[in-house]
RNA sequence: GCGCUUGUAGCUCAAUUGGAUAGAGCAACGGACUUCGGAUCCGUAGGUUGAGGGUUCGAAUCCUUCCAGGCGCGCCA
């Protein structure tokens, strides 16, 4: 609705602002006052365009008026607030009318915008051989919606998991590891008997304290590294064996936390190992290339050392051995020759912003790049804290487990709904304690402007008000109560609604305004806009609910109409959770 | 030291990227049910947007100087 308002607005404008010697108009467009008293869209134009037009703002915004007034199929009125501000009222019956178009879409029109990009979206990767932890939560689940939105916008999105499966920290396991799969061979024992995830982890973490103790196993470790670089045969079986073992265990959480992600979208380190020293000779032509202390690096001189000098980014160490920034590198390249991306998104924490600075910089110089106008987006986030405002951990300092984190918040779930609705079988409640507790988990995160850190809070985020998901969901399961009463299948309705009440109206024009806030979350990169969005859906709703009876409607007529909002309310609510990788259980 | 980032109501967060009287939830107080799920709705109160200065029709947002927190800065990823 809000395109077409801008396009029927810039057409009528634009003989007007042809006189005043103006022909780009992407200053033309309308925003939602911050008061429904102040009409339905709203327009600062005349303001802005003052200066160009040598006119002030209040004469401009006169004559905008008198042409819009014109106008009387879609305003039922028009007006001038403020310094220059133009109102606007829509009618009722133009409310109705995008309404009805839009519930009759099957994807609510999110496909409309028909974008047509290939974006690739590089998230969540995991480490081999550890087990997640809330560390991997927040890219894994932002990743995810970010993918899913793009998508559901007519994109063709590629998902890429970037394990970390070919650097030092594969090098310390396989040191600690090969003996005991060695073992496993003699006995005839399947690796995963002797290595469980939980005991690769350990063997990590052993190997770390005794590196840093011991410089010839930290010696040994990087030879190793070199070793398995080159493709040593015997280390890359076994590397294949603990990789998978490793990946079982990750898989569960995915499918847990409903992620789309699986074997296809794997994309580690290790997928580029071929394209590493070919990535450096493209550098090397470049003219770029620097040795410096035996390593071979780019210096950029936009980013400045403690000492004050250059920065470089490493793309090959002295010891011959690549590091992460020449995978990164290696990416940029395979995913604009080969997957043609548009638009490459990287979903990792804040702490490096500093490396995909230097890594699109140093892309960017070096002609890595298939295509100069690919967007490169980095896409950083906050951390999760603990209660005492540090990032969070067990009480012995552990990373707290991703596995043991969601059943927490499962079995909370469980509790909570067989307190509000034990008439439900207990089989069904396990059902929707799972959707209420990941969906807490997710929306937590979610709902939340990803930039900061937040405290991580079972008791917040499972509140049955409020913005969390579990508001969401109920308001979900109350339409879907409706239609159980009434006995009518949702699915199958296909009636038609119009305005009789304030609260009808307020709910449609929030109806109407969410594509366009689908594609502003495709846009910023920040999922809480669309937290927000359904949030303020639901409120509407609720409002809705309060004052309007559905089922008891005083005429037929009006029933079917306010059933016909329902149900594009419960398709609009259920599609916004879906994008956040949500359920909405029918009954909770 | 340099760089990035954050600071908004008692608490947790928004604010359509420079727009109108800075909005929600929790907590507090007061209302609403012989109707569809009260896991609800409506209202009251609560603010010098960390502090100062600047830019302009207009600043939480941009520039600048401070204050306070978090993070990063050559062979880990």
């Amino acid at each position: 609705m809000k395109k077409q308002l801008i396009s029927l607005i810039h057409q009528k404008l634009a003989p007007l602002m042809a006189g005043y010697g103006i022909q780009e108009f992407d200053f033309i467009d309308v925003q939602v006052p911050p008061d429904r008293s102040k009409g339905d869209f709203s327009m600062n134009a005349a303001m802005k365009l003052a200066k160009a037009a040598k006119c002030p703002p209040i004469k401009l915004a006169q004559e905008m008026l008198a042409i819009l007034n014109e106008e009387k199929s879609w305003f039922s009125k028009v007006e001038i607030a403020g310094p220059g501000f133009i109102n606007m009222y829509l009618h009722d019956d133009v409310i109705s009318a995008n309404f009805n178009q839009i519930s009759a879409l099957p994807d609510l029109g999110l496909k409309g915008g028909q974008q047509n990009e290939t974006t690739v979206i590089d998230y969540s990767s995991v480490n081999i051989a550890k087990q997640m932890h809330v560390g991997h939560l927040r890219s894994t689940i932002i990743g995810d919606v970010l993918a899913r939105v793009i998508e559901a916008l007519g994109n063709r999105v590629i998902r890429q998991n970037h394990l970390g499966d070919w650097g030092l920290p594969m090098a310390m396991v396989l040191f600690k590891a090969v003996p005991i799969l060695r073992k496993a061979e003699r006995e005839n024992v399947p690796a995963e008997n002797l290595l469980p995830l939980s005991r690769l982890e350990e063997l990590y973490k052993e190997a770390t304290a005794e590196c840093k103790n011991d410089e010839e196993t930290a010696k040994q470790c990087h030879e190793l590294l070199v070793r398995l670089q080159q493709g040593d045969p015997q280390l890359l079986s076994d590397w294949k064996k603990i990789t998978r073992i490793s990946m079982i265990e990750v898989y569960r959480i995915y499918r847990l936390l409903d992620v789309k992600l699986n074997e296809e979208n794997e994309c580690g380190e290790s997928f580029y190992r071929d394209m590493l020293a070919e990535t450096v000779k493209e550098i090397e032509k470049s003219g770029k290339l620097v040795e410096s202390q035996g390593a071979r690096c780019v210096f950029l001189d936009e980013f400045v050392s403690k000492e004050g000098n250059p920065l470089p980014v490493i793309v090959q160490k002295s010891d011959g051995a690549f590091n992460y920034g020449t995978f990164d590198l290696a990416a940029l390249r395979y995913r604009t020759h080969r997957l043609k991306a548009h638009r490459i998104v990287y979903v990792t924490d804040a702490r490096q912003v500093l490396h995909f600075k230097q890594v699109f910089a140093t892309a960017r110089i070096c002609g890595i790049l298939a295509d100069e106008t690919v967007a490169l987006e980095h896409v950083p986030f906050g951390s999760i804290l603990g209660e005492d405002n540090k990032p969070l951990k067990t009480r012995s300092g552990e990373n707290v487990k991703l596995s043991e984190l969601l059943d927490e918040a499962i079995d909370k779930a469980f509790q909570v709904v067989t307190e509000k609705n034990a008439g439900l079988t207990e089989e069904y409640r396990h059902e929707v304690a799972k959707m209420v507790g990941i969906g807490a988990v997710k929306y937590a995160d979610l709902s939340q402007n990803r930039n900061n850190d937040y405290v991580f809070s079972f008791d917040r985020m499972l509140a049955l008000n409020g913005n969390t998901a579990p508001y969401l969901q109920y308001a979900h399961a109350r339409i879907c109560s409706i239609f159980r009463k009434a006995g009518i299948d949702p699915g199958n309705f296909v009636e038609k609604a119009r305005v009789s009440a304030a609260a009808e109206r307020d709910l449609m024009v929030k109806i109407l305004e969410f594509t366009q806030t689908v594609e502003q979350v495709a846009a910023e990169l920040r999922p809480h806009i669309l937290c927000n969005y359904l949030y303020e859906l639901a409120t509407a709703f609720s409002t809705f609910y309060d004052r309007c009876p559905v089922l008891a409607a005083e005429s037929e007529e009006l029933k079917t109409s306010r059933l016909a909002l329902c149900n594009t309310t419960r398709k609009t609510l259920a599609k916004g959770l879906e994008l956040l990788g949500i359920t909405a259980p029918r009954e909770m």
